[in-house]
DNA sequence: TATTGTTATACTCTATAACTATA
DNA sequence: TATAGTTATAGAGTATAACAATA
């Protein structure tokens, strides 16, 4: 059976950086399912956990999403309790977590923080101490 | 001005191989723009280039595109005359270049070269040769 | 029976434009 | 004037289920 040339696409960083990406998107999602939490969400919810009295715009900010694109997902963690929204002046209002958000973005930290160990322990050790830093100057 | 605090997200290579691929992506897209291309259908014009009488199935394989996914992807190339399909039986049928195809692939290869070549010049020289390798220890 | 191509459908993420109210 | 939150909308990618025709 006559296998595909994937050529000139094997040879690509550009590729390479698209399918590792797309691969470690999924299996975190996997694994967050288990906490019914999309990737987003527990984004927001631990940057939540670590800045206090933080608003949407400056999430939004932090993350790189747009600022309409935060309102879907503010409201959906805000309707499962997660979160609640704390009038700062007539304009702005923070974001915190509930007692319950508090737990469930504990819970997050713990599959996260697993979900790196084991991306990390997936790169041949010579590699390994070069891929944050080559990531980081590929990241505008 | 108080900024936003990050971590854990900041020293997370999972998140900065998503972050790197966002920008990456972004940065290709524009540059494919020119030849009125998606980054997808250029993947598609490159790997039916490389390979004479593909399916759209092998396609879908060789890329992780669904099949379902394939035949719009495949009916646009087709609609603006840059692929035609050739039967090969009573049901497969080989996805080719047309000689407009061809030299719309020539210049997306030329754009995809042009931009490797700036990404990796990008990653710092005591890196570089760790990125790809890393990668792909994280490409399932 | 398995595979190819296809239709239909839905969800996620991302993006822009424009509006309201407030700083 | 600029900013915060919001609404509406659109595009792109991805996913599954199911079907007809063919190998």
């Amino acid at each position: 059976m006559p296998e595909t040339d994937a050529d000139p696409l094997a040879e690509s960083t550009g590729y390479a950086l698209r399918r590792a990406a797309m691969s470690m998107l999924g299996d975190l999602a996997d694994r967050l399912a288990a906490i019914d939490c999309r990737i987003s969400e527990v984004s927001v919810l631990l940057l939540v956990n670590k800045n206090k009295d933080i608003t949407a715009t400056q999430i939004a900010r932090a993350l790189e999403i747009k600022r309409a694109n935060m309102v879907g997902l503010i409201n959906r963690l805000e309707s499962r309790g997660l979160i609640k929204k704390i009038p700062l002046d007539g304009k702005s209002q923070a974001i915190v977590l509930t007692p319950k958000g508090g737990r469930r973005s504990a819970r997050a930290l713990t599959i996260t923080q697993q979900f790196e160990d084991d991306l990390i322990a997936r790169v041949p050790a010579e590699h390994r101490n070069h891929l944050l830093p080559a990531l980081r100057s590929l990241w505008l």
